[in-house]
DNA sequence: GTCTATATTGTGATAGAC
DNA sequence: GTCTATCACAATATAGAC
């Protein structure tokens, strides 16, 4: 029972274009390596997608749009603001830790295609306002210490993001090569993370 | 008066490469581009080194060393945790906006070509022992809350990289492309994540 | 040391048989 | 829909005149 051949193909191709393009960028990748990677000629590339960039804006698309809906409910959530924090940061860290070569490929294509990203981004319904009015009103409910939203906001995903983006530094020179003390460092930051928050904002 | 013509050529060609690279990488980067930048020829750029390898090569050597002296210093004094804290998160944030593109152009070649950085970076002189061992004394002295040091080190290198790697997105995003407002909320940084961090390891 | 012209290679893309 | 063979072009690299 053959079904659907093409859409296997089509799907084979774009997962082994995610690996390709997500470790090597759009100008470091090879079409043949996708091609390899997926097990098929380079000519079905072109016949499933009719470019590199076609198919690369396939990979970008699908891998961005991984890291957002799971997020966006997180944040309208209507609970605390540290309950908030505690399952945003768990489950961010979670997230890109099963794709963790993700914020660098995004990184990357931020700065060869600014517009393009950000044009995606506003598409996205991701809205940084729910977040910085919770903290504004926990601030006047002195609930929470003074702090600055859009500062806290971009602390807290600067500190989700950056061991995975700085993972080979981390790995290399702090753990010496032993990856196992480095996924538990991983581990370890939900908790390091949220504990550094909340000390950071909570009422004295 | 012409002084060694070859000495200026060659260092015009070096800096007209650390701007093309760093901006695209070594697979975006295009000689031709490294030349018209230069205002020389294409032929010149392997008269002086030999090949677009090499000249990666020393882009990428020099780029990354103009962000180590100053912070080796600073961490090696003899000082309060939280002066040299301030001290190093103002410093390094202003270092880094004097060529913003740097850490992107870092983390894209760390995923590249991960043992080259490591390497680097272990012959470097940064030893992040210094600061972990201040951390540890200070905790047990009594004067700082108990915090896990190397989590406390990555947060601060975190909070100060990541609003340069995600910049398009902050003035697309949150600025409404208005450059001036992302460069005023640069400047608040330095005293957003200082006072963020100091609370929220200060004794209460 | 600097240029123009050219060689060489790599890579995205297509033609055409099956 | 899938393959092999090939094209077309772009990009690195070199040769050789000045």
């Amino acid at each position: 029972m053959t079904t659907n051949k093409d859409t296997n193909t089509e799907q084979a191709i774009l997962e082994a274009a995610k690996i390709v393009f997500v470790k090597k960028g759009m100008e470091g990748a090879r079409m043949q390596e996708i091609a390899d990677e997926a097990g098929i000629n380079k000519a079905m590339l072109h016949y499933y997608y009719r470019s590199k960039d076609k198919l690369f804006e396939a990979v970008f698309t699908e891998t961005f749009s991984k890291l957002v809906p799971n997020l966006i409910e997180i944040v309208k959530t209507d609970i605390s603001l540290f309950d908030k924090i505690r399952i945003f940061v768990g489950n961010y860290i979670d997230i890109i830790n099963e794709n963790p070569l993700i914020p660098a490929f995004i990184i990357h294509e931020l700065n060869r295609n600014p517009d393009r990203v950000v044009e995606l981004i506003k598409s996205s319904g991701i809205n940084p306002i729910f977040f910085i009015n919770q903290v504004e009103k926990e601030i006047i409910e002195d609930i929470i210490e003074p702090v600055n939203p859009l500062h806290l906001m971009v602390n807290m995903l600067a500190m989700c993001v950056f061991p995975f983006v700085a993972r080979p530094i981390l790995e290399g020179v702090i753990f010496n090569e032993d990856r196992e003390q480095y996924e538990i460092f991983i581990q370890e930051r939900k908790k390091e993370v949220c504990d550094f928050i909340i000390n950071s904002i909570k009422k004295k």
